[in-house]
DNA sequence: GCGCGTCACTGGCGCGTGTCAGTATCTAAC
DNA sequence: GTTAGATACTGACACGCGCCAGTGACGCGC
């Protein structure tokens, strides 16, 4: 059934005509050790000839570590722009030898730690922060790295939260409301968004916003819009687009419009958000370099270096349309 | 630095009082081999206790194959409907024991065959048909089970489209079109949902649907809007909703709405759809069953019966709102 | 001639698991 | 008493790779 047994080191080193040490030595090319041209130049030439794959069970199980990279994505709807951002990561990763390993924390097979116990994963990254017992669980298993928080994505939150708000100070708007969605998901980012946006009033003489709940899966928005209106709140910052279409529709429902009655300003710029009626204003998040960064950042860790987790390169912008 | 070695089935063997054997036996419980009920809590209880997980990549170096799934996702924006699709099949998975790995094609760090080769993948799902020579190359690998079209997703496309048709055919549309997205990634989907609209117009003794791009990220709907009109156009099904969106706006830019100067229907869903201004007819889909489904025939595949690949349990239903 | 150092390799161990062939003990049949 | 078969295990090899320790050849200084 499988005649052709798949190729492995001592093949490529008996094409070659060298020991199989040397053959790992060359395909890993090792510092310190000094290949002649010659027998290097044989030697990758078989491989490539051979179409040789090293197995990554036995170079995990010699090692004692994977090169796989754990990303915990946790329980919610997975944006463009998240997904913009893991594509990015895993490609970065991929060119340094790294194969990135999404794991879905509503898909609950099993725990985490357990996952990543069996993959014997090198790093484990996450959105948010992980719980102290996961973390030492982790650590435990011999994890190299653990980045119990996103530094990039999360101190991204802030920027956004703020440059929403100071659009809409800047438009002449004195009391602001927030909309946060209820999927509880979100709820960190949300509170860092949100902090943002405080900070922003805060900086300008204004009281913080007024956070209130309109979920795009629930009908709750329209109960927000009067409640804001009731304290006299013209613009309200949303969590994200979605959010900001629940809240427009609130406004609808109650016969008023954006911005006239309320400017409504989201974020992450979805794809429908330029073409929606009327084309809503929002602020963009390019996490495509973050991505690149938290690579950069996963292989110097792997290294052994110390990083620098505090630089957040997370290029936000605001894009204004009609709906502020 | 890592002062507890990590626990092996050698330390479980030690603490039952039995041989590692007998604990291989009793962990993976081998068909045919008879252990007496209290040796078998022994080792339960030691396993327990100790935590002890085995190694993936000794069990997969030894045992040759490994337990990952391996599921390539092309290159386009991984809506709310694949998501759930992929979290459901990831936990299905998962309840045999099976890890699923997500492959982003985009992610170009290498090619498709050359990541199963490394993981030694079991088995290699896909959106779309692999092209022969990438299936060959995995059969080659030793891949147990290759699924070069993802039956269930493909069937499900025709259904869409026709589902879309025959509403507007039902509302007294006699001429159709249809909306495509420009992404080609979106090409094999779009063409399968274009075949089920055209078979209903089709069956109704309609002309097939005119076909035009309506990108939701460029600017092209304006001028399909007019080519549909000039044809005398009066209902449009399109490929999603972001591309229904898209429709929506070159209407708007035209001096148009829906549905009174022509009918729009989406597909997928979206949370944002609900809430739109118009709210957006359209049709959703149920890919949850689809992922069970699926983790269904991969557990039975590799279980070395054939499966039959025919059956397409994608749940899909009209949701009429105002666009139509 | 000897010692020393460099160069270019290679032999072989160990990683943790699955699994096959084998063994020791016991019961039952002839 | 011997054989046969079942029961309840165990010893040891194989999987493919990384890498340490070692080896032989060669050059050079004294």
């Amino acid at each position: 059934m499988t005649p052709a047994k798949r190729t492995t080191s001592a093949d490529v080193a008996r094409v070659a005509g060298v020991s199989r040490t040397t053959v790992s030595y060359v395909l890993n090319n090792r510092p310190g050790e000094v290949i002649p041209e010659d027998t290097r130049r044989r030697v990758l030439e078989a491989a490539e000839r051979l179409a040789y794959r090293p197995r990554a069970s036995a170079r995990t199980l010699a090692g004692g570590r994977s090169d796989i990279v754990v990303l915990s994505i946790p329980d919610l709807p997975i944006g463009p722009s998240i997904s913009r951002f893991v594509e990015e990561l895993a490609t970065s990763l991929a060119k340094h030898g790294l194969t990135l390993f999404t794991h879905l924390m509503s898909a609950h097979g099993r725990p985490l730690a357990d996952v990543c116990a069996t993959v014997e994963a090198a790093a484990v990254l996450g959105f948010g922060s992980f719980e102290p017992e996961t973390v030492a669980a982790l650590q435990r298993l011999g994890v190299a790295m653990v980045e119990p928080v996103d530094a990039d994505y999360n101190a991204s939150m802030g920027p956004i939260g703020r440059l929403q708000a100071e659009h809409l100070i800047e438009r002449g708007h004195r009391r602001l409301g927030y909309a946060l969605p209820a999927e509880p998901g979100f709820r960190q980012m949300a509170e860092g968004r949100l902090r943002g946006a405080a900070a922003a009033c805060a900086a300008a003489g204004l009281p913080a916003p007024v956070a209130l709940i309109a979920d795009p899966e629930a009908a709750d928005a329209e109960q927000a819009v009067s409640q804001w209106r009731e304290l006299s709140v013209t613009g309200v910052c949303a969590f994200n687009d979605e959010v900001a279409f629940a809240v427009l529709a609130g406004l609808r429902q109650a016969g008023l419009g954006a911005p006239q009655d309320m400017a409504v300003i989201g974020a992450d710029d979805i794809p429908t958000a330029r073409f929606a009626t009327p084309p809503l204003s929002t602020v963009s998040i390019d996490l495509a370099e973050a991505g690149r960064h938290r690579a950069e950042q996963v292989v110097t860790g792997l290294a052994g270096e110390r990083v620098d987790l505090s630089s957040a390169l997370v290029k936000v912008a605001l894009v204004h349309r009609a709906t502020s």
